[in-house]
RNA sequence: GGGCCGUUAGCUCAGCUGGUAGAGCAGGGGACUCUUAAUCCCAAGGUCAUAGGUUCGAUCCCUAUACGGCCCA
C-alpha cells in the first residue's frame, strides 16, 4: 500500500493528509504557503460593475489583481478554471497553459478548494459569457488544509452550522446576509439614537449586585478582592445613577447575561438597546420606539412590510394600544383588573389552566393571566400598557391608579420586543419595592432583585423624571430577517461542549 | 427538568420484517485548450454517535449516555 508512508498524525482525513504533503513539497521547492499580504487593485464586486458591458468572447488589455479564496476548479488538461470568492462576490480565473508556462500551469492546477489565492492578468469575457481574469500569475497565499463541504448541497447540519459559523459562512453565501442586516441595524440603532441626542455610554458588566431585572445571573470571582461578581442581568441600574448625575439622554447598546436555559428564543448572553430620557415619560418612549423601529426597518429594509415565519407584519404607524386588563378582560370574557377579588383571578387562572401560587398577589396574576392567554395572540406590533405595579419594581406608579405603573411592553408576532416605563425617582418607593422583591428571594424566588443601596443613595439625592426603554436587539433582527431562531442571528451562538 | 425526533464516508443523503453498507460531491490516478453542480474512464474511502443488552448473528430491536433540533414546564 502506497499510502502507509503518507499518513501524518495530524490529518483527520485522506484530504488533509494529501494537503499537509502538498504544503512539504512547497516548502521543500522553496516556497511558503503562507504569505505575508498581498497588493490587489480591485475586487470581484467592482469588476462585475465595471465591465457589465463587456460582451462574450471580448478581451481587454486591462491588467488587473485580485484575492480570494478558490470555491471551484474545473480541470481541462490545458486550461484550468478557478472561481475566486472575495467578500460576497466571484471571479474566475481563466488559466490557460500557453500564457502561463507549463511549470506556473502545474502549480494553478495543483491548488485545492478553499485556497486562498492572489492573481493578476487581463480581464476579459469569456465565449460562454463569464467574465474572467486570464492571469499570467497565480499565487497561493494561504493553503486549506480542510476540504470544504459540498458545493451544492452546502453545509446543512445545524450543530456543525453553529459550532463552525466559519465554515458555514464560506458554504452557505447567504447566511452572511442576516448578520449582515444584523450590523446594519445596530449601526441605524446609533444614527437615530444620536439623531435625538442620546450619548452612548459603557457601564459595568461586572456587578456587585445583579439588577434592573428579574433573572437568575452568572456569577464569577474577583481574586484580588476575594469577592464575587455577577455578570450584568440589565445595564438599567447603572444607566439610571447617570441621570441622577446630570447626563439627560443616555443609551448603552449592551451585552447582557441570564443564567437560564436556551431556546429558540433565548441565548445566555443577548444584545439590549436600553434608552433613558430625563423630563420624558413613558409616552416619549412610546413615540421613541415606534418611530426607532420603523425608521431602522425601512433604512436596512426599505419597507415595512415584513413576513415573519409566512405571516404578514406591517410595522406603518400608528401601533395598537391596549391595556393590560382590557386584553386580558376580553380574553376571559368578564371584567378584570389588578382591583378584581384574588378569588375570582384564582378561579380564572384555575379554569384558563394557568399556573399560579398562593402568595401571589393580584398584579401577578394578572400578568399570567396576559402571558398564557394574550400575549401570542399579539402579532401586529402593540403597545400592552398599565402593567401592575406588583410586576413592576422600577416603575413609577400611574397618577390615576397606584395598583398599576406607567409601563408597555411591545408584542409583535406574539413576543416581547420592547420593555419601557415612566421611571420610579421616589426613593421611599424603591426602597419598599426592593425590600418586597427581598421577601421573595427569601420565599424562594431565585430571579427576584436584590435590595441595592448604592441605588437607592443614588435616588435620595434627586433623579430627574425619565423614560426608561429596553429594545430586545436579537428579536429585532430575527423580525428583519425572517429567522426562526435566535442562533441564526448570532455569530455564535452557546452550545454544549462538543460530545 | 419532561416529551418527541435525529446522529451512516470529509460534505449531502440512501439503506435494512435483523444476515457487519451504497450513491452523488469532495479527495487519489488518467483523458480533455471556453468550463459553469464541466464531462468521461479507473481505483480508493466506514468503530453505521458511544456503552451495554437481546439474538446463532445488531447499523437495524431494547436500555442508558453524549450531542443536536423542535415542543412543553
Amino acid at each position: 500500500m502506497a499510502d502507509e508512508e503518507r499518513v501524518d498524525p495530524r490529518a483527520e482525513d485522506d484530504v488533509t493528509a494529501v494537503r499537509l504533503a502538498k504544503l512539504s513539497a512547497l516548502r521543500d521547492a522553496g516556497q511558503e504557503p503562507y504569505q505575508d499580504s498581498f497588493e490587489r487593485t480591485t475586487t470581484a464586486s467592482s469588476l462585475a460593475s465595471d465591465y457589465a458591458s463587456l460582451e462574450p468572447g471580448d478581451e481587454t488589455p486591462d491588467v488587473v489583481s485580485v484575492a480570494g479564496r478558490v470555491v471551484a476548479k474545473r480541470d481541462q488538461g490545458k486550461v484550468l478554471f478557478l472561481v475566486l470568492r472575495d467578500g460576497m462576490a466571484e471571479i474566475q480565473l481563466f488559466c490557460r497553459v500557453n500564457v502561463l508556462g507549463p511549470d506556473a500551469y502545474a502549480a494553478a492546477a495543483d491548488l485545492d478548494l478553499g485556497d486562498w489565492v492572489g492573481a493578476s492578468g487581463t480581464v476579459l469575457r469569456t465565449r460562454r459569457g463569464e467574465l474572467s481574469i486570464a492571469p499570467s500569475d497565480v499565487r497561493l497565499l494561504s493553503k486549506s488544509l480542510r476540504a470544504l463541504p459540498e458545493k451544492f448541497h452546502g453545509l446543512t447540519d445545524t450543530e456543525t452550522r453553529y459550532r463552525q459559523r466559519y465554515v458555514d459562512l464560506i458554504a452557505n453565501p447567504e447566511v452572511r446576509r442576516a448578520f449582515e442586516v444584523r450590523f446594519a441595524t445596530i449601526s441605524a440603532i446609533r444614527r437615530f439614537m444620536e439623531g435625538r441626542g442620546f450619548v452612548e455610554v459603557e457601564t459595568p458588566m461586572l456587578q456587585p449586585i445583579p439588577g434592573g431585572a428579574t433573572a437568575r445571573p452568572f456569577v464569577t470571582h474577583h481574586n484580588a478582592l476575594d469577592m464575587d461578581l455577577y455578570l450584568r442581568i440589565a445595564p438599567e441600574l447603572y444607566l439610571k445613577r447617570l441621570l441622577v448625575g446630570g447626563f439627560e439622554r443616555v443609551y448603552e447598546i449592551n451585552r447582557s447575561f441570564r443564567n437560564e436555559g436556551m431556546s429558540p428564543r433565548h441565548n445566555p448572553e443577548f444584545t439590549m438597546l436600553e434608552a433613558y430620557q430625563a423630563f420624558g415619560n413613558m409616552e416619549t418612549m412610546r413615540e421613541l420606539t415606534e418611530t426607532l423601529i420603523s425608521t431602522v426597518a425601512s433604512e436596512v429594509l426599505g419597507t415595512l412590510d415584513l413576513t415573519y415565519q409566512g405571516t404578514a407584519v406591517s410595522l406603518a404607524s400608528p401601533w395598537r394600544q391596549a391595556s393590560m386588563a382590557e386584553l386580558v378582560s376580553a380574553a376571559v370574557g368578564r371584567d378584570v383588573s389588578v382591583h378584581t377579588p384574588l378569588v375570582d383571578l384564582r378561579r380564572l387562572c384555575g379554569r384558563h389552566d394557568v399556573f399560579f401560587e398562593s402568595s401571589w398577589g393580584a398584579g401577578k396574576l394578572l400578568n399570567e393571566l396576559f402571558e398564557k392567554l394574550v400575549e401570542h395572540t399579539l402579532v401586529q406590533p402593540t403597545f400592552v400598557t398599565h402593567y401592575p405595579a406588583e410586576t413592576s419594581p422600577l416603575a413609577r406608579r400611574s397618577d390615576a391608579d397606584p395598583a398599576v405603573t406607567d409601563r408597555f411592553e411591545l408584542i409583535i408576532t406574539g413576543r416581547e420586543f420592547a420593555n419601557a416605563f415612566s421611571e420610579l425617582t421616589d426613593p421611599v418607593d424603591q426602597r419598599e419595592r426592593f425590600e418586597a422583591q427581598a421577601a421573595a428571594k427569601d420565599a424562594g424566588d431565585d430571579e427576584a432583585m436584590w435590595v441595592d443601596e448604592d441605588y437607592l443613595r443614588a435616588q435620595e439625592y434627586g433623579m430627574p423624571p425619565a423614560g426608561g426603554l429596553g429594545i430586545g436587539i436579537d428579536r429585532l433582527v430575527m423580525l428583519l430577517t425572517d429567522s426562526a431562531s435566535i442562533r441564526d442571528v448570532l455569530l455564535f451562538p452557546h452550545m454544549r461542549p462538543e460530545g
